[in-house]
DNA sequence: GTTTATGCAAAACATTTGCATAGTC
DNA sequence: GACTATGCAAATGTTTTGCATAAAC
């Protein structure tokens, strides 16, 4: 229904748990970091959050945490249509997106049954299969109701 | 069976017809970089083409080229598992590839089903699919049947 | 001759690294 | 106090751009 469900458990504490769950210490840049990812309603690039912090916060602090966060899979990185590469907020394990690319919202895919069908398809093409990357791309349901036009 | 079929009707020249049919003009940097396209066995960045080519033939040249040839859909351009894009050869239209992640050769996807999947799967979370990225990644079968052991 | 393409150098970005300083545990 | 994290500045690497010159049509 919404982009990606910021309130109730707190995307924010979701980070700070899953830093301190790896051993890392807890600190201020990497509170405010948290703090502001939590804030993301989309995809988002290391640069572009980097602006909403403040300036006082280290570069190099905004990748290298970024980096921890995505081996946390506490965020998941996102393929846009034109190659772009961006970060999202994530659910742990293997899942796909259902990227609306007139709001930029994000659904996870639930339910698919695309593991199946590339299994047997790897088969016949004598590929042994150890993982895949899908994203799939559209308008989600408020996008296509409203704007039936705007691009 | 083979990675890239480089032989038969010659991917050099592909690429300079498909840059004559768009109204391209034919260039003694184009012909160069079309042979050097066509030789690659693999997927490859333009760096690394670059740098198999003459120092004369200007960085600008090459992201240029590749950037129409892809346009052109004469090159494609796929995401490694690690979030590297590189570009490949290409055959028109919609398709997806089986990259082995041993080797580096890629085998284009045919007879997949995954479009049927995606459809309903869509429509049940009332999204209006527009496109998708597929990629797979796994052992080609002459890797997977040499090497059992190996990286 | 007009128009397009090239090479170059510089600019624009994005990301990483070394290191002294500061903050956590 | 020992160890980790930070901020900064510089290094790296990639891709884009402006522009005068050269080549294609």
């Amino acid at each position: 229904m919404m982009a990606l469900k910021k309130r109730s458990v707190s995307a924010t504490d979701r980070i700070l748990e899953a830093l301190e769950e790896r051993g890392y210490r807890s600190t201020a840049p990497r509170r405010t970091l948290a703090a502001a990812i939590g804030q993301q309603d989309r995809h988002f690039t290391a640069e572009g959050l980097r602006k909403q912090l403040p300036p006082s916060l280290g570069r190099a602090t905004v990748y290298r945490t970024l980096k921890i966060l995505v081996e946390a899979e506490v965020l998941c990185r996102v393929l846009l249509e034109d190659g772009d590469l961006h970060y999202q907020l994530s659910h742990r394990g293997h899942h796909h997106h259902l990227l609306c690319v007139h709001c930029g919202s994000s659904q996870d895919l639930t339910g698919c049954d695309i593991e199946d069908v590339l299994v047997s398809t790897s088969e016949r093409h004598g590929f042994e299969l150890s993982g895949h990357w899908l994203e799939v791309y559209g308008r989600c349901r408020e996008c296509a109701e409203s704007g039936k036009a705007a691009a």
